[in-house]
DNA sequence: GCACGATCAACGTC
DNA sequence: CGACGTTGATCGTG
C-alpha cells in the first residue's frame, strides 16, 4: 500500500491555509467575459480546442471566441436518466423522483408510445409463477398499502399477492431499498465473520435468495414489453436485483423467455436479455449485435461446440420471427470500481436479423437487436459522458472545468445549458467545516490503536467499539445503515489514511457537476453511477455559533446556504430490517433519531458542492452525522449518502427539513416557507 | 411435484 | 490486474 498516498489522505487542517488557494474567483466576475446570454438554448462556451484533460489546471476560458460557439456533435442533450416514466399503472408516476425536471420533453412521447404498445401487446405469457395468482382480485383494497398513507420513503409493512404480481415506481424502489439495505448487512457481516452459522459469502445472492422468499418482490408476472416501475436508464449493481424487480429472471442466464401458448402449439419468446461487452457482444449505441447462448465459449476444460437451436437461442429466433419487443439490459464495467459491473435497463429493442457465424470452429447465433425510436436515451448518454471524460467531446455548455480550482480530488464541473447565466454568486471554495473558534462536544478525543487499517471485528480498535462493534462501511466503502452517529478514526489514529472507517474524509468518489435547473437555480448532479449507501460530500461551510445564534438570527434565517441539524425532518426507513435475519431482535428504530449535538453550517460565503444541492420531498440523498477528532476535539460533520442508486445525471437532492420556529408558528409564517417545485408524488408543497 | 442441470455471476485468491 | 476456483440461485425441463 502506498502510505500517504493523497486520494485517500485526511483533509487538511484549518490550520493550513489552503483557503487562499481554493478562493474561488468571484464566479459572478465571469459574467463580463462571456458576451451577454441570447434566448436561444444551450450553446457551448467551452474551450476553443476541445475539453480539458483530466489532470488539466484550472482557469477561466478567456480565449471563447465570441459569436462562434462551437456546435458540437454530441448525441443526445443530457438529461436526467430517471426522468422517463412508464405509464403501465398509475401508481407508477413520479412516485419517487422530484429529479426529473429539463426533460419534460421526453415525456409526452414515450407516453404515447408505451400505451400504444400497451393495447398492442398481443401475447399473453405463462408461467408456473402465476398459477398462485388469484383470478379475481380486489384491487380497491390491496392496491392501498401502508406506505402510501406515511411518507413515501417508508417501506413498513409486507408487500401484497398484487404487488407482486405488478409493481410501479414506489415498490420497485422499495424493493430495491430493502434487498440493498439487506445486502449491506449481510456484507458487513461477512466482513466481521461474526455470523456463528457459516460463513455468507455471495451477499448479493444471500439477500436476493431472502427477499425473494420473503416476497419483498414485484413483477412476478412476466410479460413482454415495458415493466412498470422500472425506468429506462434505472442502474443495478447485481444480476439478482434484475430478478427481485422482475426485470430479468434468470440470476445467471442472458436471455429470459417464456412460452407462449396459442390454440394448439407453443413457443418460447424472449422477453429480456442482458449484454455484457465482453462477451464478444459489439455495442454501439441504438444497435446491440447479440450472441446466443450454450456452446461452452469461454468455459476452460469444455470442449466448444455448435450452439444449438433451443432455449434462450430458439427463443431470439421465435422473437425475430415475430417481432416483438424485448428489453435490454446493458452490462457496463463500472469505471469508479473495475472489479464490478453496473447494469443499465436501456428500453426495448427488435430483434432486426439474426445469423450464424464460425467461432473456434463451431457454430454460434448472432442477433442484431435494433433500439426502439422515442425512447429517452439511457445507455447512449453513458457513452457521452464517457467521451466527455476522455475528452474526444466537450460537455455542452461547460463553463468551467473544475469550478473547485483544485479543491477536490476530482474536478468538479460547472454546465449551464438552459440559459445565459454565467455561474452561481460568489463564494469561497472550501471542502470542509471551517470554526470560528473551538467548538465544545462534550466526548473526549482519542483514538485507536489499530496499526495499519482497522480491521471489521476487531474487539480491540476503540473505533469500532465507539460504533457500537459494527464497523460503519462495508469493504468497499459503502455505509451499511444509519445510526445517530458514526465515528470514523481521527487524525491521532495511527492507522493509515486509506483506513476504511474514514470514508466520509476521504473527498469526493464521483465526478459531479454543479449544473442549472430550468427552474431551480443551480444544482447538483453526476456524471458517475452512485450505488446506494455511497459517501458522496459532506455539508461544508463555516460552523455558526449557536450561543450567539440569537443576534446572528436573523442572518441564518436569511441565509439560502444554511444547514440546520435541529430543523425537523422527515423520518425514513433506510435500514435493513432485523426480522429478516434471524437475530436478537434490535431496537434500532430509525424513526427517533436525536441529533447528537445542534450543528448549523452556512455555506454562504464559503462552502463545497453540498451548498448546491436542492432540496426534494423525495429525495435520493440523506444527511448522516458524522464524528472525528481533530487537534484533540471531537468534531461533528455532516456526511451525505445515496438512498438508491442514482443513474448519471439525475439531480441530487435531500430533505431541508422545516425550521422549528416555523413550524410552531404554523400558518401565519408559511408565506416564510418556499415553495416546493421537487415535483415529487408526496410533495409537501413548501419547505424552509 | 421434485430433482436436476444449464446458465454472458460475484467474490476471493493466486 | 487477469485468470481461476468457489459458492451459488433461478427457472425450465424431464
Amino acid at each position: 500500500m502506498e502510505a500517504g498516498s493523497g486520494y485517500n489522505s485526511v483533509p487538511p487542517s484549518t490550520s493550513f491555509d489552503k483557503s487562499r488557494v481554493l478562493d474561488v474567483k468571484p464566479l459572478r466576475s465571469l459574467k463580463p467575459v462571456f458576451p451577454s446570454a441570447s434566448e436561444t438554448p444551450p450553446f457551448v462556451c467551452g474551450p476553443p480546442n476541445g475539453p480539458f484533460p483530466s489532470g488539466f489546471t484550472p482557469f477561466y476560458p478567456f480565449s471563447v471566441p465570441k459569436g462562434s460557439p462551437m456546435q458540437m456533435p454530441m448525441g443526445p442533450i443530457p438529461t436526467p436518466l430517471r426522468a422517463f416514466r412508464s405509464t403501465q399503472s398509475p401508481e407508477s408516476s413520479r412516485a419517487f423522483d422530484g429529479d426529473d425536471g429539463p426533460s419534460m420533453e421526453m415525456d409526452g412521447s414515450a407516453d404515447g408510445y408505451f400505451d400504444g404498445q400497451k393495447r398492442g401487446a398481443p401475447l399473453r405469457g405463462s408461467s408456473s409463477s402465476q398459477r398462485k395468482t388469484p383470478k379475481n382480485r380486489d384491487t380497491k383494497s390491496s392496491l392501498s398499502y401502508a406506505a402510501r398513507k406515511g411518507s413515501g420513503t417508508v417501506f413498513v409493512g409486507d408487500i401484497s399477492q398484487v404487488d407482486r404480481d405488478d409493481g410501479n415506481r414506489e415498490l420497485v424502489n422499495r424493493v430495491l431499498m430493502r434487498f440493498d439495505a439487506l445486502r449491506r448487512r449481510l456484507s458487513q457481516m461477512e466482513d466481521a465473520k461474526e455470523l456463528s452459522n457459516g460463513i455468507i459469502k455471495r451477499a448479493d445472492l444471500k439477500a436476493g435468495n431472502l427477499s425473494m422468499s420473503k416476497g419483498i418482490r414485484t413483477n412476478m408476472r412476466r410479460k413482454i414489453g415495458a415493466v412498470s416501475g422500472v425506468e429506462i436508464g434505472d442502474i443495478f449493481f447485481f444480476r439478482i436485483e434484475l430478478c427481485v424487480v422482475g426485470l430479468h429472471a434468470p440470476s445467471m442466464s442472458g436471455i429470459d423467455y417464456l412460452i407462449v401458448r396459442d390454440a394448439l402449439d407453443q413457443e418460447p419468446v424472449a422477453v429480456s436479455i442482458v449484454s455484457s461487452a465482453e462477451y464478444g457482444d459489439v455495442e454501439d449505441g441504438d444497435i446491440l449485435i447479440y450472441s446466443g447462448q450454450g456452446g461452452n465459449f469461454g468455459k476452460k476444460d469444455k470442449q466448444a461446440t455448435d450452439q444449438k437451436l433451443e432455449r434462450g437461442n430458439l427463443a431470439l429466433e421465435r422473437s425475430f420471427r415475430r417481432g416483438n419487443e424485448i428489453r435490454v439490459v446493458r452490462g457496463i464495467k463500472d469505471a469508479v470500481n473495475p472489479s464490478s459491473k453496473v447494469y443499465v435497463y436501456d428500453g426495448l429493442y427488435k430483434i432486426q436479423e439474426s445469423w450464424t457465424e464460425r467461432k473456434s470452429g463451431c457454430n454460434i447465433f448472432k442477433y442484431k437487436f435494433v433500439r426502439m425510436p422515442g425512447q429517452p436515451v439511457a445507455f447512449a448518454a453513458w457513452k457521452s459522458i464517457q467521451k466527455w471524460k476522455e475528452g474526444f467531446s466537450s460537455r455542452v455548455g461547460l463553463i468551467l472545468p473544475d469550478l473547485t480550482s483544485g479543491a477536490e480530488n476530482i474536478p468538479v464541473s460547472l454546465v449551464n445549458d438552459v440559459d445565459g447565466e454565467k455561474g452561481p454568486a460568489h463564494f469561497i471554495y472550501f471542502p470542509s467545516l471551517k470554526y470560528s473558534k473551538s467548538f465544545d462536544l462534550t466526548q473526549p478525543s482519542f483514538g485507536c490503536n489499530c496499526r495499519n487499517a482497522c480491521q471489521p471485528g476487531d474487539p480491540d480498535c476503540s473505533c469500532i467499539r465507539k460504533n457500537e462493534g459494527d464497523f460503519p462501511y462495508t469493504s468497499n466503502g459503502v455505509l451499511v445503515g444509519r445510526k445517530p452517529l458514526i465515528h470514523e478514526c481521527g487524525p491521532t489514529c495511527p492507522c493509515f489514511p486509506n483506513c476504511k472507517n474514514r470514508v466520509s474524509q476521504s473527498g469526493l468518489k464521483a465526478h459531479l457537476e454543479v449544473f442549472k435547473t430550468t427552474d431551480r437555480g443551480w444544482g447538483l448532479r453526476s456524471w458517475d453511477p452512485i450505488r446506494a449507501g455511497t459517501f458522496i460530500c459532506e455539508y461544508a461551510g463555516e460552523v455558526i455559533d449557536k450561543v450567539k445564534g440569537k443576534q446572528g438570527g436573523e442572518e441564518v434565517e436569511n441565509d439560502e446556504y444554511v444547514f440546520d441539524t435541529t430543523r425537523v425532518y422527515n423520518s425514513f426507513k433506510w435500514n435493513y430490517e432485523p426480522g429478516l435475519l434471524e437475530e436478537e431482535s434490535s431496537n434500532d428504530s430509525e424513526e427517533e433519531y436525536k441529533i447528537p449535538s445542534p450543528l448549523v453550517i452556512s455555506a454562504k460565503n464559503m462552502g463545497n458542492v453540498a451548498r448546491f444541492m436542492n432540496h426534494s420531498c423525495s429525495p435520493n440523498v440523506f444527511w448522516q452525522p458524522v464524528l472525528y477528532e481533530h487537534n484533540n476535539q471531537s468534531f461533528l460533520h455532516i456526511a451525505f449518502f445515496a438512498i438508491r442508486h442514482i443513474p448519471p445525471m439525475t439531480e441530487l437532492t435531500y430533505d431541508y427539513g422545516i425550521a422549528r420556529s416555523n413550524e410552531a408558528e404554523g400558518n401565519s409564517t408559511l408565506n416564510r416557507k418556499k415553495k416546493c417545485l421537487c415535483g415529487s408524488s408526496n410533495c409537501h408543497g413548501y419547505f424552509g
